[in-house]
DNA sequence: AGCAGACCTGACCAACCAGTCAAGGTCTCT
DNA sequence: AGAGACCTTGACTGGTTGGTCAGGTCTGCT
């Protein structure tokens, strides 16, 4: 049974501990930075999680459900080029919604995955290898021009999340402007020119 | 005056450091362990080095030169799709040879560039800039399709770095095959249609 | 109101870690 | 060979960090 503050203060701790391991990686992060940013003691965070290792792990395991959910939204009955564009739109629009959590990604795969590397042979790879599967077909069928359907989807893995991940770079390069500006139009005429049949 | 244990010495503990750095981050590595990998006691590193943070500074000063040489490397009288198809291909070539000093950069990027925000604002988007200036000139005179340079030169750091920087999950996927294989003929054919004038 | 259980914290601990130091070993040059 | 600079290290230190604990406070229920 959860009660009302288990609920909120759950909540408060991942929210903060995201911060803070999504900027300084695992490692990096302390708990007195987590426990201030959440605005709670050190030994009150503890209360709510055993450790340190379980806050991230908690972490992960929400993770990666909402990381693969565009790659589900791929629709068999679709057109292959078009449900494509739609996919790496979705997942650009993560990188902009959830620039945190493609961090504590990347930190976590930069580091050879570690604590992600049961997911990662598990759930991730029986959905690439499905999706590769689909894509194949789709252009068996004509819909899309003959391109490797794995390197295709870690492209657009690349392209969407290098926005969220590399954004100290391209914010000093472009003076401080929005990464993601044109970042749209860019990626879609990409695609489309290198899938167009 | 260099002795020759002194660059033997340094050298050693660079690459160790390097190894350690690129997989742990910054805050993540411990001196023992770069000792450990040196074959060195940490004191004897501390000789050679007065901190920790003075042998990464040490890596991240040389690694900005070399990663920026590729991109040196367009000549303003060359063709510009071919130009850029090169410096592609240099890149994603470095991807293949320093997978440690793209991850040692990713790290750093990724947890905000720190240590590295001075050189990048600088040295980096000096270079950015003329390159984006001179990606303009090839559109004009018809060489190159109309994109964004910017996000043309994001997207091919994006591309390349990838394979080296998630070199885990890819592995994972494509059941520890080498990432890479198939890489060259892909992006090859990504950017000869997105570039197609 | 009063009680049981949930919630919270100051003080503390042990492990770890970057960095110091004094003393001893090794190399080089004459 | 011997002096002197260079190199190496075991033992140590002070600060940080993840985690514990005993005891206090708050909440929700009767």
């Amino acid at each position: 049974m959860t009660t009302r503050i288990q609920r909120r203060n759950r909540r408060k701790i991942l929210d903060a501990a995201l911060d803070v391991f999504s900027a300084q990686g695992f490692r990096g992060a302390t708990l007195d930075q987590i426990a201030g940013v959440a605005g709670l003691s050190k030994p009150n965070l503890l209360y709510y999680f055993d450790s340190k290792e379980a806050m991230h792990r908690a972490l992960l395991d929400d993770l990666l459900d909402v990381w693969l959910e565009p790659l589900r939204g791929l629709n068999p009955e679709g057109n292959g080029k078009a449900e494509i564009l739609a996919y790496m739109r979705r997942k650009l629009q993560m990188s902009r919604e959830f620039p945190r959590e493609s961090r504590l990604f990347a930190n976590e795969v930069l580091q050879g995955a570690p604590r992600l590397g049961d997911q990662i042979g598990g759930d991730l790879k029986k959905l690439v290898d499905e999706s590769a599967a689909l894509i194949r077909r789709w252009i068996a069928a004509g819909q899309l021009a003959p391109v490797d359907p794995y390197h295709l989807i870690f492209s657009i893995w690349a392209l969407t999340q290098h926005y969220a991940d590399f954004d100290a770079q391209i914010r000093m390069i472009r003076d401080g402007a929005d990464p993601m500006e044109g970042a749209d139009a860019y990626l879609e005429t990409l695609f489309e020119r290198l899938l167009k049949p």
